[in-house]
DNA sequence: CATGAATGAGGCTTCATTCAT
DNA sequence: AATGAATGAAGCCTCATTCAT
């Protein structure tokens, strides 16, 4: 019965993301999940040992995924057009995550510092990691001459994070349209590469 | 009396920031503030209606303030040089207020939105502000031919605005220092103004 | 069947028995039981009614053996010798029972008071029970005039009882040594010999 | 206001004491303290941090009394005469302890082990106390000759900890009579002394 | 204005017990 | 006989808010 028990864990898991992004972690009641399953309250235990568990299950899912994606998007840039290509796949893939899970990218960037601590710093370190790779990104692109060696790549890395984030949320907000993440996409890109003069 | 009153209000205010600035809105509690300046839990409701009634205060306090700037700078761009000053004078001043309100801003980027939905509202309609602001910004150096006229204003406004809010969270988790703001303004202006390219 | 049952049967009352020994009626689940036996929860009640129910079948069960073993040794005491022979053979006995149910003792002893009413009240009638059965054989003594008339027996016997009580939880309490009993033994039966001094 | 609220902890205190010297640790609720004090049961959260804290604060107060007898009772013990009254005053204050606290008397001696583990492991510290307490007496005899050297001190000093704990019982489970009490100090001084042959 | 004891709605969690398979 | 998911009564505890002093 292994199959039914992981359906139901996951429809409280879908519940669970919904109230969460919609009413924030504090204001979702084991009691609104439960009543939305139509299941008595004690049955959310039997899948999750406590209301703390569930968030941190969601949001360490969706991290691992975010992770992937700097893993799997292959790194070519023998010049700078290959160059190009990747960070536009690499933004491409990002915005497609949200696409999918729209739920978890509204719980996760627009709500995510103020719960617990513990959580709280999982989110400040995926905020890191992210910097982190763009700024791997940025360097490689300095050394291979398609960037400007004159920048400062740990704040640009963080503004271009702000960036994706903003993005994140805004589409996230709009019922998310292919259109408006091509937008996104293609803005940030081109402030990137051209700047706005 | 009236003095006394309100500095004691005043004290309220930066004790409770100081709470929601480190534990989070929900996690902050009546009890934290009134122990913290030696009165009764009692005497919190003199001065305030209730709990969410002074994070309302406290956020609009705030976006008050950030409204004043985009007021108060004068905007003065006969050619490109004084827009590149107005923009830097601009950031400038928004980075200052941080600096003053270190903790408000924390409270306001780093956490606001998974309070009550009214607050959410508030805190989604100061960043609507800032977008509207910001795109005002770049239309007019649009106009002007400061600019290039292709950019998608509302999606670049929208980016901008997340830089900003990187910066400030950076600047505020980094206890403030001007050296570190400077790096965020100037970095900003470059990213505006070349690209990274 | 029945064999495989009753089986089955034993198991459960032996591993509920060490839990009841170990953490006390309360604080033992009977998820507690049934993990320990690699079955599911629901077969408990295929053999218990309740939880209050196997409880209260341990404590019979022991109360049983107890009282079968005042009824089982054989009082002969034509003369002093033989009483003594006759207590000590009881005690001995008793301390035998519990070198075999050291968990029940354990449970009865120094736990078992503060369950339901009715479990109380069981535990006091064994403890009453104790009492008569010495106090038949103080007067016993007196009237064979092994020991002396002036005693109050109802309290001597309780305070009797009281120390094969403390012995018997000193001696469950220490992995419990044959060398240990036998000074238990000794140390009762020469207090109620020859006093102390 | 320090003597109202002190006031009222005593009454939540002696409410507990009743519940749980009646229906034990586990099966005292809070409400039932509340109600039976005609007060919100939030109101107990003022005085006591928990459940768990008030038990512990009841036994260790009485754990403290205790401990205070053995400490207050002057030990002067020229000849046997002497000795004799010493142990005779000693039994005295801890019998009258127990009539004027009738209730710990019962939670403690009758139910104590059961509980958290922690309480238990002070419950029988407070045994192993005594014990050293009641060894030390007969050490001290034995030097002084009043006693017989041979006995095992060890076990000795447990069993009569063993009576006292059924007199105990005994008193507090019988409306504390003071003929009650005099039989009981009588019957284990007279064992102690002359033994019952 | 200030106090702080009191309130009680409401949330989280546990776990004995049931029952359809 | 066995299973184990589901139930829901019941308990503990929190904390914003009130109010008599």
């Amino acid at each position: 019965m292994k199959q039914k028990s992981d359906k139901r864990r996951q429809e409280i898991i879908t519940a669970a993301m919904n109230f969460f992004a919609e009413k924030g972690y504090h204001s979702t009641k084991i009691s609104d999940i439960s009543n939305k399953l139509n299941m008595a309250h004690g049955t959310f235990y039997i899948y999750f040992q406590s209301k703390a568990e569930i968030f941190s299950d969601i949001v360490e899912q969706y991290i691992k995924k975010l992770d992937q994606i700097f893993i799997s998007v292959p790194y070519k840039a023998a010049n700078i057009s290959e160059f190009k290509n990747f960070v536009q796949t690499l933004g491409d893939e990002i915005f497609n995550l949200i696409v999918e899970d729209q739920k978890m990218a509204q719980i996760i960037f627009s709500q995510g510092a103020n719960t617990d601590k513990k959580l709280k710093k999982k989110i400040v370190e995926l905020m890191n990691k992210m910097d982190q790779l763009i700024e791997s990104i940025l360097i490689e692109g300095i050394n291979r001459k398609f960037l400007v060696a004159s920048m400062d790549t740990e704040i640009v890395a963080k503004a271009f994070r702000g960036m994706l984030v903003a993005g994140i949320n805004d589409v996230a907000m709009n019922e998310i349209s292919m259109e408006r993440k091509e937008r996104w996409i293609n803005s940030i890109l081109r402030i990137g590469l051209d700047g706005l003069v």
